[in-house]
DNA sequence: TGTTAAAATGTGCTCGAACACAATAAAAAT
DNA sequence: ATTTTTATTGTGTTCGAGCACATTTTAACA
């Protein structure tokens, strides 16, 4: 157990008082080289911490940070975020921080710009959002940066040296643990990577984790397995697979890279004589239904609720504890099946 | 952004001085039966959260709590939970709270009574313990309870009504998990249950697993799967398995209910002509690397690391929050394979 | 040498809760 | 009615850091 210094007894080891102290920790200047020589050699030899309690009780100034998430209305994969800005919010009610929520509309690129432009005119001291489209996101982070606001992403990774901190999934590994797993399912045959309800073109995650699924069946053994790709939007989207299915009968397992297994999982489930492996994203309830049927083998959690909890608490903690911001921080990618399910869900 | 009340803003309120608001909120009595009133009504209407701040800057009782767990020499399965203890300790080190590890030797029941008395003679607030002695882990927690030590424990679910907390996982789901798992990829056929390295009679994790390993088979199909069981002590282990095999020609799945897989895989590594599904515990490293090799096919993930800092921190936030103490908390199951392994190692 | 400006240093108050102690009011005893 | 006892209420200090302001020291100039 070491003594724990405090400014006073700094000030007495070097024989000046707390206010020149002070000055020195936070180099406001106006200290002769004498007394700055006197305080850093004491501070040298002893390890100063200062108490974290002392400082944010006298400190009045309110930190405000904003989240912009999609509103859990058009997709529920987004309802467990809130949870975690909730639980960030409880767990830091006593410090000096404002926790913020604004919701977007996720199909609506304006309303992505709008809810940019209302954050931005509460001028937060920084931001922490998930960068649905990615050209708009650049933008207005690239904005908040000029006017010194901290910004920081998760869920989507978006390269720009104007974000401070990004939390996420590796995407790439997360498309070989899928491949993996359909390995096992299948020891070998014919799948399709699924692609549905998104833009392939605009949606970076789609094409990591197939780059990832690819790359895993690409060093294994040649021959075993073969790799195709399906996309469709919406819409269209239940007819067309029916009939891609039925043209590609050599198809034994899907690869769903959206949040949306449980509607490749109906159409499947009508055919129950024709067993296909599939395995897809997310603990949305629809999801886990079918898992729960057994017609999803497998489900990838990509942990939005943590995600969205440790971009919070990573500003926060930077702003009341003076941490440093980490850059990047993947998240581990936890594999689902019926029986481990529960336990993730809360 | 609801207004935060301070005692002062209380006691002009209610027109009494904050010394009264004091006593009414420590009820520390020597309060009139009229102030108390008019006390209590302003914190009916109004949402009073004391300043932890200031409150633990004021107090300078400093709680100590000790951690006492198997040393990590013996068997490294522990290692992580130093570490999350460590983890702890510096999230915590601004607090008047000094966390204090203790090490047993996990094979010697007198070490661990030993251990014991050592922590019993420094009369701390709180202990955290891994009960691995079932009768001695029960007298020890008595007698802190009796001496008014608050007993908490992980690891090992253990009953008893002095203990105030249990971090740990469901071992009887846990066994279901494996079960699904080698029914995956087996599809049918024969599977061993391998406890090694420790007594079945007095490891109740070990029934747990196993109990939950067959029900999930017994609510499957009859006849599809068999199950057998097999117990050894380490030192005979390795030629016991190995004719235990030879003489089981039809087992192609074995669950290992211990963290000690990979002394299954090395053997099983000898006969590559002969292919068994393995489904063990633990990332140490020796298991790890049988993983990548693709003998050991899944490994459950116990989280000791996540263990030990949630049973610590559960204290800690008591002391210093006045968080009620969470009787039970059920760790999720972590399903790994080669591909989402590393993610969970650091 | 005396005066003024500038630089350096020290002092004292604040944040909110906790608690010791002083002050006042009410009740009891003379 | 006055003193003593007891019950109730109020005041003031502390914790450590931060910062405004007062004070002292040193340098610059007339």
């Amino acid at each position: 157990m070491e003594k724990i210094y405090t400014i006073k007894d700094i000030a007495e080891l070097a024989g000046v008082s707390k206010g020149t102290v002070d000055r020195v920790l936070h180099n406001r200047g106006k200290v002769s080289e004498d007394a700055l020589n006197k305080v850093n050699e004491v501070l040298d030899k002893i390890d100063y911490q200062p108490n974290l309690m002392a400082r944010s009780l006298k400190k009045t100034q309110i930190y405000s940070i904003c989240v912009l998430l999609p509103d859990s209305a058009s997709d529920p994969y987004w309802q467990p975020c809130i949870d975690g800005i909730n639980e960030a919010k409880k767990e830091f009610k006593s410090f000096n921080v404002k926790l913020e929520v604004f919701l977007f509309d996720p199909t609506s690129t304006a309303s992505f710009v709008e809810t940019n432009q209302s954050v931005l005119n509460t001028s937060p001291d920084a931001v922490l959002l998930v960068p649905l489209f990615h050209k708009e996101a650049i933008d207005a982070i690239e904005t908040y940066n000029s006017k010194g606001i901290i910004a920081s992403i998760f869920n989507n990774q978006l390269k720009s040296s104007a974000i401070k901190s990004f939390v996420g999934q590796d995407l790439f590994q997360s498309g070989r643990i899928a491949a993996r797993l359909l390995e096992l399912l299948l020891q070998k045959g014919t799948i399709a990577i699924v692609h549905i309800d998104e833009d392939y073109e605009n949606a970076i995650h789609m094409q990591e984790k197939e780059r990832g699924f690819r790359n895993y069946f690409d060093t294994l053994e040649k021959g075993k397995f073969e790799i195709k790709t399906f996309k469709v939007k919406h819409p269209q989207f239940k007819t067309t697979l029916k009939e891609y299915l039925e043209a590609n009968p050599a198809i034994e397992g899907l690869f769903v890279t959206t949040s949306k297994a449980y509607q490749v999982a109906k159409i499947i489930s009508k055919n129950p004589e024709r067993k296909i492996a599939l395995v897809g994203y997310d603990l949305l309830e629809n999801n886990l239904e079918y898992l729960n049927n057994k017609i999803i083998d497998f489900l990838i959690h990509q942990n939005p609720k943590r995600q969205a909890y440790l971009g919070a608490t990573n500003l926060i903690e930077h702003f009341i504890f003076e941490k440093e911001i980490s850059a990047e921080k993947l998240l581990p990618i936890d594999i689902i099946n019926t029986e481990n399910a529960k336990d993730y869900i809360l």
